[in-house]
DNA sequence: CTTTAGCATGAGATCGATTTCATAACGTCT
DNA sequence: AGACGTTATGAAATCGATCTCATGCTAAAG
């Protein structure tokens, strides 16, 4: 392999100017510069980024972890990640946790090899690793969470109004004329769950219809959506309307109605969170909540690297705007079909 | 920091030994070992991996190169990339390129810059920096293609039968009664397109109704497919059925249906490619050919690492098995709906 | 003509871990 | 007792790029 010693030779000057031509060219006069060029042309030399790495401390990568990467959600954000991160001229390594804080840990101990030079969480945990270099840094950690905010963490994070968002799906199914409105709730350790939890029962708790709220718990899945909205057909009063917290549980919850016959939007009503790309594809078009996903990703980076460059000594939380979707897996509830006829 | 430095003073040895525990610790006496050991937990140290990786030109990592990071096919395989790399002890750096070849190359280039050991392509492109690499590197070179098989690349690869699975596809539709079929194919510059369209062919050819081939080209997103669907039932000959050459297309295919009121399965049939978990949750289900997804992606560390561990010096190509799966999406073509009544 | 400022360049130290080679210590065998 | 092998350890070189500091040089200022 061709060194930076190779091309200095090569061109009749020292490994500094060599150097400074590849990082620093205004130092270094026209002519020698040129030549120098002709040389990396010729010979074909390409840094290597490690021992450049091992001298600067910088690595120019970034560590994301998301708990599942099939689903398509963090798909969007990772590609919002990706966009932002290569733009600030940073790579990408992408770790899959599958929900395991085994894995998680894992990841987070690469940021303690310096092999990166930061990190982007999109999972409800901070792993104890990153606790621990966040209490040694402070807010210098070049950590960042995004889509789940736990508020006094001390960490960074992007997000939309979860609580917010919940409620205003529960306010327009309550207008609609719903009653018995069930939820399918993430998994029981992510604040983003208890934040939806919280803003649904908040409507719930000003319309005073708190005990009529099912709750069933699903993680995300299809599969588990699917088996939430089985639970709730089986049970004595079935609600007249079900509120996933994602998409992909409100298709299985769709495919479970279809199942036991039950029509929708007629006789169930169903909304999803999150609005992938498959949701106005599925029959009947799910309403639901879309959120930016792309654009979490790319403030979550901007967040990390304003920290990298030291610009950022406080934590930052940035809320992003969310919007209710409205399409036609949603109809009147028995309080407003029944009574006009 | 602290560094290797610090722990061998701590311990009162010198770098090479306290280096020795860490990388081969039988060499070293057990007494100094322990103790060693005992500062290294005491100082809280961790290797800095790239000092490591600079003496050992080693690093521990694998790019994975993927068209389209939201396409649940390759999450899946990326999936199993991810299993496998982790149990060899490799990291994975997962780069998204959006079908750009400009971003393929800049994957690329970091093989070149050493800032990982191989590299795993899941698209249908071989950049010209891995071809370059190739050809100097010859088998050697520590390059996989997943997905999509180009013989005479020079590069090992694991991928399905993919003309074979489009011909059992098209001989299923065929022996239930259809005649016009229309294929909703990939990219043009794709070897998965081009081998699957070569087994349709062929068994429209064996029919003799290679006359009767409708083609719409799609892009795998639900969108192109709902799209070549729209263009299929503007023709004067609709199809009795469309084979997608992915899951995805052929949900847009089911939506767009859905949307001429064309029931499915009793007016068309719609068969998909991958077998993604949404698959079976859609309405109808749908009948796909279901690919080993993870193991795609296991198949390809391996053969990435016997190169890596120089095992391999031929370029292998593993095909996979693939299984057709019926659901409800396929129905009676007109040539046995008809007759009967 | 000397002094000073500024620019271009080179020598050499440095980042942190690994590894080769040499040496010391201790037994074992003749 | 001397030769030899084995085991444990350390000194120092090394990986490749970067960066500090020193130096030579030219041109402007006095």
């Amino acid at each position: 392999m061709t060194t930076i010693r190779d091309v200095a030779q090569a061109a009749g000057v020292s490994r500094a100017t060599a150097a400074r031509v590849l990082s620093d060219p205004g130092l270094v006069a026209e002519a020698t510069r040129k030549r120098v060029l002709e040389v990396v042309q010729q010979l074909g030399y390409t840094r290597n980024s490690v021992a450049a790495s091992l001298r600067t401390t910088r690595t120019g990568r970034i560590i994301v972890t998301v708990p599942d990467i099939s689903n398509p959600f963090f798909s969007r954000v990772i590609r919002g990640v990706e966009e932002a991160a290569q733009a600030a001229g940073y790579a990408v390594l992408l770790g899959d946790t599958r929900n395991e804080p085994a894995r998680e840990e894992q990841y987070a101990d690469m940021l303690n090899r310096r092999e990166a030079d930061g990190m982007i969480f999109l999972g409800p945990r901070l792993p104890s690793v990153l606790d621990r270099i966040r209490a040694r840094d402070g807010s210098r950690a070049p950590i960042v969470n995004g889509c789940e905010f736990t508020p006094g963490l001390g960490v960074s994070s992007a997000h939309i109004d979860n609580a917010g968002a919940a409620f205003e799906v529960m306010d327009s199914l309550y207008t609609m004329g719903h009653r018995d409105i069930a939820l399918v709730l993430g998994p029981a350790d992510s604040p983003l769950t208890r934040d939806r939890l919280l803003g649904a029962q908040r409507a719930a708790a000003i319309r005073g219809l708190t005990g009529h709220l099912m709750l069933e718990r699903g993680d995300f899945s299809i599969e588990s959506g699917r088996r939430a909205a089985q639970a709730l057909f089986a049970r004595d009063a079935r609600p007249s309307a079900i509120f996933c917290f994602s998409d992909e549980m409100a298709i299985g919850t769709l495919a479970a109605a279809r199942n036991a016959q039950i029509a929708c939007p007629a006789e169930l009503s169903v909304v999803g969170f999150d609005d992938i790309d498959m949701a106005r594809y599925v029959d009947p078009p799910l309403t639901t909540i879309r959120q930016p996903m792309a654009e979490i990703g790319r403030k979550a980076v901007e967040l990390l690297i304003e920290i990298l460059e030291g610009r950022q000594d406080v934590p930052l939380c940035v809320t992003l705007p969310h919007r209710l979707i409205i399409r036609q897996s949603v109809g009147k509830g028995p309080a407003i079909a029944e009574t006009p006829e």
